[in-house]
RNA sequence: GUGACCGUAGCUCAGUUGGUUAGAGCGCCAGGUUGUGGCCCUGGAGGUCGAGGGUUCAAAUCCCUUCGGUCACCCCA
């Protein structure tokens, strides 16, 4: 079989059992639905909601929403025009989510929304370890409140998704980026100590330094942090009310047991972003060592064309890095599910037997494997050992004749007559566990 | 967008200074067992050597281009 055409870069298929292929493998789809639904249980118990939105959106709600001048929507964005509409590969959910509460007036629903996705973004970056064009966010949006309770919370909740692996030492690092008042008066303050030493910055911190100079803080160029050593400090521009919130987020953390990093140079990629920011990090992830991140972000609400301000605040994670992650601590992943039973036939009788048998067994609960491709008793017992079967069930003339199977316990050899109408039962009541 | 490394069976790889029909292990299929998997033995299928072009009497091997992968820069999940 030669093959023709190929993913396309940057993209993976997601095969029913990992594939060793590849020096950075993707996880079978096992994995990933124990993933996800690990995921959806730490949600349920926050009280989150799920939304799903379309994948695909209006450039404009993209462009305006992230920001012109950030990379995403600058050069990553899978966007194209079709009749007079622009449309947009989706980069990140956050936006879409808002569109969604606005167009459908969740706020008049009253109190506050909190809602959850998992799904595909894109972008178009060239891959590399932990980062595809198309890749997968989980993540939830607190809207509708002003309180530092939300954010404490929902940095709570994305800690707790990974404690739920088991993952429990991450670095959650911390910071606040004030409020519209403060932030054009830090951006002044540090345009300002910059601007004489733009001959020992780069090419792109120069231009930020116009468009957007508190990207430059979180530059990974040593020359550039040592510069950014005696910098003014965002946390001395904000005012007493941005103070106390984010005082008052830090002592909702301390108050949960939740270790975090203060880092005043963490500033996220979005321009969205007001008050709280935070990242996680794990140091088993190479270059891409965030794992997730999120923040506040009360002012995108009056981006994407609301009148009115409307206070949230999210965080959004990545599920490939999330997985490697698993992967690298060496913690389980599920593989593929062993059948239940296998019904082996022999004859054309049994055959036809068994086809029907298997559907009573699989209304019955099971889990039913069967040969569908006429093949020898050998090569389904074969198969049956293959797909790790429980049980095989073996029937050919002589079951027929005396209406009970030969039902064959694959682990120990062991094997026991069962009368036909008493094989739901006995195959029920000596099931596998059902694996965590 | 930039740089480095890498592309030989489904997988992991070998392939001598370019030299006949390109190999191994695992996996797959079948037989040894006429109604019983795993272990063992035997046999078999499977490759346009990523693709295209060039050098040469001769290319998996040398050169160029291109595509893909991996990692890093950038940025981010």
């Amino acid at each position: 079989m030669n093959v023709t055409y190929q993913n396309i870069k940057g993209t993976f298929d997601i095969l029913p059992d990992a594939q060793d292929g590849s020096d950075a493998p993707i996880p079978g789809s096992p994995a990933w639905q124990y993933v996800e639904s690990v995921i959806r249980d730490v949600m349920a118990r926050y009280n989150m909601l799920e939304i799903r939105t379309p994948i695909l959106e209006p450039t404009p709600l993209i462009a305006r929403g992230i920001g012109q001048l950030t990379d995403i929507v600058a050069k990553e964005m899978f966007a194209f025009e079709r009749g007079d509409t622009q449309y947009v590969l989706r980069p990140e959910v956050t936006a879409p989510v808002m569109r969604a509460y606005l167009q459908h007036r969740l706020d008049q629903r009253g109190g506050v929304q909190k809602l959850f996705y998992i799904g595909p973004c894109f972008r178009a970056e060239s891959p590399q370890k932990g980062r595809y064009r198309q890749f997968h966010q989980f993540g939830c949006e607190v809207i509708g409140s002003p309180d530092p309770r939300a954010d404490a919370e929902t940095i709570a909740l994305m800690m707790d998704v990974y404690a739920a692996f088991g993952i429990t030492d991450l670095r959650l690092r911390l910071n606040t980026l004030g409020d519209e008042q403060s932030r054009p008066r830090y951006r002044e303050a540090l345009q300002a100590y910059l601007a004489p030493h733009a001959d020992r910055l780069s090419e792109t911190s120069r231009q930020r330094l116009r468009t957007n100079p508190l990207r430059i803080l979180d530059t990974k160029d040593e020359r550039e942090r040592a510069l950014l050593a005696g910098a003014p400090r965002l946390i001395d521009f904000v005012d007493d009310e941005s103070r106390a919130f984010y005082e008052e987020v830090k002592a909702l953390l301390d108050l949960l047991d939740i270790p975090y990093e203060e880092d005043p140079f963490l500033v996220r990629g979005l321009d969205y972003y007001t008050h709280t920011a935070f990242e996680v990090e794990s140091d088993n992830l190479g270059a891409q060592r965030a794992l997730g991140g999120g923040g506040r972000y009360d002012l995108l609400s009056r981006e994407i064309g609301s009148k009115q301000a409307v206070p949230a605040v999210g965080f959004a994670a990545g599920i490939e890095r999330l997985l490697l992650e698993l992967t690298a601590r060496g913690l389980p992943l599920p593989g593929i599910p062993a059948p239940d039973a296998f019904l082996v036939a022999l004859g054309d009788e049994a055959t036809r037997w068994v086809f029907a048998t298997a559907r009573t067994l699989r209304r019955a609960g099971l889990r039913v494997a069967l040969d569908l491709k006429g093949r020898s008793m050998k090569a389904q017992m074969r198969e049956a050992n293959r797909q790790r079967a429980r049980y095989t069930v073996i029937v050919g003339k002589d079951e027929l004749a005396a209406r009970q199977a030969q039902v064959k316990h694959m682990e120990s050899g062991e094997q026991v007559a069962v009368a036909f109408d008493a094989l739901a039962g006995f195959l029920l009541e000596h099931r596998a566990a059902v694996a965590a």
